[in-house]
DNA sequence: GCATATAAGTCAATAACACTGACTTATTTT
DNA sequence: AAAATAAGTCAGTGTTATTGACTTATATGC
């Protein structure tokens, strides 16, 4: 087979980011993302599921009492596109939506104990997939992948996530 | 609004990765692939192409002289999927193929200068993202990142990209 | 109270991107 | 000559997404 495949490139001076830097990280996330990714679908399958029944699943859980429209927010997805997948989920009893007391016309939702079930069953295999890498990788691989992927999420949506701890190492 | 968005969490001991860390690590990769990937979108629906466009695009400009198989082979998508980009990229005089001479079934692909230009004008953005993520994060922070990332790859496609340098920070 | 805005849900039509399975053609290997 | 490989093609399907228009219920501003 002999794959080439050429990288030719010494890493100079890290601190201003070359081309070929941008582009090696541009792969990683493309390789990385796919793989994590893909160890979902396998169960999903199962279950005539696919990533976005995952991924509403997911920050239902990771949200309790979130409305749908915070939940679009999250997902960057227009409200026909999370109906389908929402009916199904709620049709099925992974999902439940209650009236909201001070506002009637918000609908909260959150996992039912089957909806738990599965978003676990999904999430641990993507878990022991991070888990390894973040062994093999040690602590402060872990805090500057933190920090990286941080500065990639659009400022209007970092406040989704926690913010990675000040520089604890330097 | 007062959205609640419920990180109760500290970290204590980095070293066992958590349940709450993993959960952390899978929205940051959701949140930052999403908002990665959007930066080229606006760009390709002007010239009627998709992500899959991109993809191909960049992973043939990356390797000049690849053959089809080992497109599908990085790409992980069926024949039939990639057939369908590759036809329109041809078409339009992106990329060419040629007859490789040692082995006369195997179509040799590379871009055109057309090819190169959009495939530049693509990753200019992109890049332009992950530039300023890897300035705010810091050179440590970029190490660690690549060393996650790397590790998140199955160990069947590693091979694809450069290896992440030794420990250079102990 | 009335007008307006917001939250949610729905309808119809469409497209990008992926899939499976079967098959053909050309070429190389055994 | 037979088998394997690389590429290309056909027909049919499914998931995830899109746009645009519309309805219903509820809340808010005046």
């Amino acid at each position: 087979m002999d794959e080439q495949v050429p990288w030719v490139q010494q890493q100079a001076d890290p601190l201003a980011p070359r081309d070929d830097d941008l582009r090696h990280a541009m792969e990683l996330l493309f390789f990385a993302y796919r793989d994590f990714t893909g160890e979902a679908d396998a169960v999903l399958a199962d279950y005539d599921m696919g990533r976005a029944h995952h991924r509403a699943l997911y920050f239902i859980g990771a949200n309790t009492g979130i409305s749908v429209s915070e939940l679009l927010a999250i997902l960057k997805i227009t409200k026909q596109s999370l109906n389908r997948v929402l009916s199904t989920l709620i049709d099925e009893g992974y999902v439940v939506q209650e009236t909201d007391d001070g506002d009637r016309r918000r609908r909260l939702m959150h996992l039912t104990p089957k909806g738990r079930d599965l978003e676990q069953l999904l999430t641990r295999r993507q878990s022991a997939h991070i888990a390894r890498a973040y062994r093999d990788a040690g602590p402060d691989a872990v805090e500057g992948f933190r920090r990286v992927l941080f500065g990639l999420i659009n400022e209007a949506d970092r406040h989704r996530v926690p913010p990675p701890g000040p520089a604890a190492h330097g």
